[in-house]
DNA sequence: GAAAAAGGCAACCATTTAGCTGCCTAATTT
DNA sequence: AAATTAGGCAGCTAAATGGTTGCCTTTTTC
């Protein structure tokens, strides 16, 4: 098995594996901590929409959420990030390791 | 915007959003193409199952195919995986120069 | 040439997803 | 205290997803 990581990472990718939610992602890579209202202007959607995508973001912890007074920031978090990055990193070292055979196979067809 | 990219990621991270299918990639890890009967046999679900997930990766550019025979034959493919590590890597960049914040957030609740 | 193996295709089903609307509560603002 | 703003909760719908079974074609093998 490649990963022997403790979380299983296939929620992370679902949960990046949406437009809407990488666009919210992006407006909050600046590090300001935003209400839903706030992320929900420029959408076409409604706000109940961004509510969804945002907790699907939390879910996997792809952000984390704080309410203040009558309305709830949401801001990014690094670790889910940081485990998808490493989860990538580590199939494609493996990869990498094989790239001889997978050229073989586009070259002249496959040989397993 | 972040990622200025030709393409859209969110497909490819929909695609790896999947125990099966980051099992599927697991197995093709080696660089050895293999036939969906090999890839169908010690796993729980039918053949028309891993199918279905073999393209799902296919569409996603995460492998490609190619019919040997009586065979269909699946390999594991860079690109994809490469723009998917490309793109995290980006955000997390631009992650990176805001921890202060995000840090803040967290220890004194949020400022934006 | 008959049997077996590999796999495509289609139909079907249950669940999840992505979106909506409507309504209600809780803070702020005026 | 009334109006506004933020957002939670519930219910609904359409489409996508993940899985199944059944049947047919093609390629090997015996």
């Amino acid at each position: 098995m490649l990963n022997p990581s403790l979380r299983d990472p296939a929620p992370i990718f679902a949960a990046l594996g949406d437009r809407t939610r990488l666009a919210l992602l992006d407006k909050l890579g600046d590090g300001q901590a935003r209400s839903i209202a706030a992320l929900s202007s420029d959408t076409a959607l409604t706000r109940q929409a961004i509510t969804k995508h945002l907790h699907v973001l939390q879910d996997a912890g792809l952000v984390a959420s704080l309410r203040v007074g009558r309305e709830s920031r949401f801001a990014a978090r690094r670790e889910a990030l940081d485990e998808a990055r490493a989860y990538l990193d580590g199939v494609s070292r493996q990869w990498d390791d094989t790239l001889g055979r997978l050229k073989a196979f586009v070259e002249d067809g496959p040989t397993g």
